[in-house]
DNA sequence: ACGATGATGAAC
DNA sequence: TTCATCATCGTA
């Protein structure tokens, strides 16, 4: 039995969520055509104080969905041509969110929406089947030893604490080394 | 190693 | 309104 993941399960430490996301399937559904995806890398993205995240800047246009309640979209795009995926975690008010870097075979947080063509009309909605993008629970547990935390990529401007934070988990299987 | 490519936020 | 800066990727 799969089971969409809802509120309950966004709404806890980022750093946490992000660990269990790992072996979660990411779905995606146009129409009839359904995509399943096994989350393999994350980063978490949590609270103010995080010099890396987009919030840390205090509220903006751009990041307010990461300020409202756990488990919906946030789209945005980088460097003029990829969309991030992220979800949201944390309480209301509480600004956090997961960047979702790659699932199936899947490597690249770009690469990932531009192969599902996920754009920015999904940000702010929310992740259920109504919508068509969501993640569910398909009772596959990865071993500890199968996850593997590290700097997240891409945020040197952070200084060096929040930077060298190990907040990027990538699902490594125990068959590559 | 570097350019593509455009939204964003901050400065002026 | 202008400018530097990006949670990246493909090509070289």
């Amino acid at each position: 039995m799969s089971k969409v993941l809802a509120k309950n399960f966004y709404d806890r430490k980022t750093p946490i969520v992000a660990e269990e996301l790992l072996g979660k399937n990411l779905v995606w559904r146009i129409g009839e055509k359904i995509t399943i995806l096994p989350i393999t890398e994350v980063e978490a993205y949590d609270g103010f104080e995080d010099k890396a995240s987009h919030a840390h800047k205090g509220l903006t246009e751009r990041n307010k969905v990461m300020f409202g309640d756990a488990g919906y979209w946030y789209v945005y795009l980088v460097y003029g041509m990829y969309c991030m995926l992220n979800i949201v975690t944390g309480n209301k008010g509480y600004p956090a969110a997961i960047l979702i870097r790659g699932a199936g075979d899947i490597t690249g947080p770009g690469r990932l929406t531009k192969a599902l063509r996920i754009g920015k009309t999904l940000n702010g909605k929310k992740a259920s089947r109504a919508l068509g993008l969501w993640i569910e629970d398909a009772g596959v547990v990865v071993p500890k030893k199968e996850i593997k935390k590290s700097p997240r990529i891409g945020v040197a401007y952070a200084g060096p604490i929040w930077a060298q934070k190990k907040y990027r988990f990538v699902w490594r299987c125990a068959s590559d080394t």
